[in-house]
DNA sequence: TTGAAAGCGCTAACAA
DNA sequence: TTGTTAGCGCTTTCAA
């Protein structure tokens, strides 16, 4: 794709500066072994003519590698937006680049990606997002990064636990629990749960911690629908128009992400069902703008950027004998979404 | 940072089919000139060894890039992330890798990322975002800009036109044109204007656009406040914090960016202004939640994923002798938050 | 159709 | 402190 013409190389500057290669690369890495003087001379030099170092070259001949990885679903969602955020900020700080994939929740995908990375030799790998139920799938994912780490590589996954590799983990079961308390206590009882595939491991552990709230409060799980759509603001809609069409009795919608419950605030509004007094509506996440929405969003807060600059610290530093887990709090923001149900 | 053990190398699979590391070359690579036979039975050893090839040692052998890089402000902005998204979404399909960096709005910190995609050899750059009026700094970018194209590298950028580059251009005059028209038509005479920093090219194509409807209805400039904070959401609340305590007569708020407009929204709830009853709001760039705020957002809509898409499109195909420009289409979206002002 | 060998630009022993 | 040189893993002439 690139033709490559005359950029200089550091033999060029080694040359005008009248010294061996290896000293000019000793004077450019700042490594020492080079005299002050001559490592200025040659750091002048290369300012001058504009050098700036092949990493390819570099990589092959040092055997190291400046570069993450990064696989995200998709950037466009504000949940791996804030997280790849977080992950370039420390990135940024020590000079890394970042290469980043979306897997677009395909586990095919998923493992071309992976296997782009691994060509590309990056050193670590942060993989955010949910794993996938399909057991076939994530074997094939597993084997290349057991591989990749076999070879030296570093891997820490973001909200997936099922791989023996370190891993961010957002305490996705206590906040459903959280939240879905919440609402018991408000004396809701006709909660419709509202998610994204059932496959995601993401939304496993999340209904997880909504059916121990349930079970606390002696609420059989069967008398609440959980509705599938997919993990969107239009999945969100569509499914708050299902709850309203089979489970017209419902008083509170449970979306187990923000961008859902965007949806079905948006569907309520133009049904002119108020909310929270028709209904109550709470999210997961809480994406930036669920505080400015109106009426704000109740959510479970993530603190997304931070498990991105944590998930790429933790790569950075050496692997363990055991894979680290790193829980990341989810705790409970009660804005005006959510209320006392209608009495009926 | 990566030790790199026993990852098998072509070498390995050359020697494993019993061939040359030039056939098997040229098999892997899908070449012709290898008997099909032969290529067949490479392409099986390398997969059932696992083989990935070297990305490094590939680009240094062939002096050919398979990578692109990203500049963007910060990924976590939605714009940017609707920009990112179509990047991506183009290099997926192409198997290209995406190496993606911040510029933090600041030209010191996006010549060196640009110096460290270079580096990185890819074969090109897009850079989205608005670019700064510093001369200076414009200069040093656009210098090493330039020696990147010199040196066979293609250059797209996305809403910055001083470059001498191929660019993608959203129509921020006409778009700032058309929503102030709105507002006018409205009856609003009593605007204010609540922007970024004047100093990114964006928001000067912005207020021309503002200026030349405002001249349209014979109004002069200086009737119109503009009132500059951060480009963000918080900077959208301080400024309109602003604009209520010193513009108290004005009857709408005309942001520039959404994000400064949601903010907007955010404080007039919190002060009890009814919009668009008490104040209209409009907002610019129409990021995916505008249409779900309460009250949907007025904007002007730009195709940020397209704009995406087809910088790297455009990015991809060879340089013509003259920079070329794609213009996108910018469309006001009419919606809740602006109406007609109150009677005074 | 295949193979041998010369690099690509750099780092890292090893010598001097 | 400096230089020489052997690779890193691959692609690509040039011969066979």
């Amino acid at each position: 794709m690139m033709t490559g013409a005359a950029a200089p190389r550091l033999v060029d500057i080694a040359q005008s500066a009248g010294v061996s290669v290896a000293t000019a690369s000793r004077a450019l890495s700042g490594r020492q072994g080079v005299s002050t003087a001559v490592a200025e001379r040659v750091k002048e030099i290369a300012e001058s003519l504009g050098y700036i170092g092949n990493v390819h070259a570099r990589s092959l001949a040092g055997g190291t590698s400046s570069s993450v990885g990064l696989v995200v679903h998709e950037v466009a969602d504000p949940y791996f937006s804030e997280i790849a955020s977080g992950v370039m900020r420390v990135a940024g700080r020590r000079g890394l680049s970042v290469q980043m994939c979306h897997s677009g929740r395909d586990p095919q995908i998923e493992l071309r990606q992976l296997r782009t990375l691994i060509a590309n030799r990056v050193g670590v790998i942060v993989v955010a997002g949910s794993g996938y139920l399909d057991a076939e799938a994530e074997r094939s994912i597993h084997r290349e990064l057991t591989r990749f780490t076999q070879a030296g590589g570093r891997v820490v996954a973001i909200g997936r636990h099922q791989h023996a590799t370190d891993a961010v983990l957002p305490a996705n079961t206590d906040g459903a629990q959280a939240v879905t308390r919440h609402l018991l206590a408000l004396g809701h009882r006709r909660v419709a749960v509202v998610t994204g595939s059932l496959g995601l491991t993401t939304v496993a552990d999340r209904l997880t911690g909504v059916h121990r709230a349930l079970a606390e409060a002696g609420i059989p799980r069967e008398e609440v629908p959980v509705v599938v759509a997919p993990f969107t603001r239009d999945g969100g809609k569509t499914a708050t128009l299902e709850v309203l069409r089979e489970h017209p009795g419902s008083t509170a919608v449970l979306a187990l992400n923000d961008d859902m419950a965007i949806g079905a605030l948006s569907v309520l509004r133009s049904r002119s069902l108020r909310v929270p007094d028709d209904m109550s509506v709470t999210g997961f996440d809480d994406v930036p703008v669920a505080a400015d929405l109106s009426p704000s969003l109740t959510t479970v807060r993530l603190p997304m950027q931070q498990m991105g600059e944590k998930a790429l610290e933790l790569a950075l530093r050496p692997a363990a004998k055991r894979p680290r887990r790193v829980v990341m709090p989810a705790t409970l923001v009660e804005r005006d979404s959510s209320g006392p149900p209608r009495r009926s």
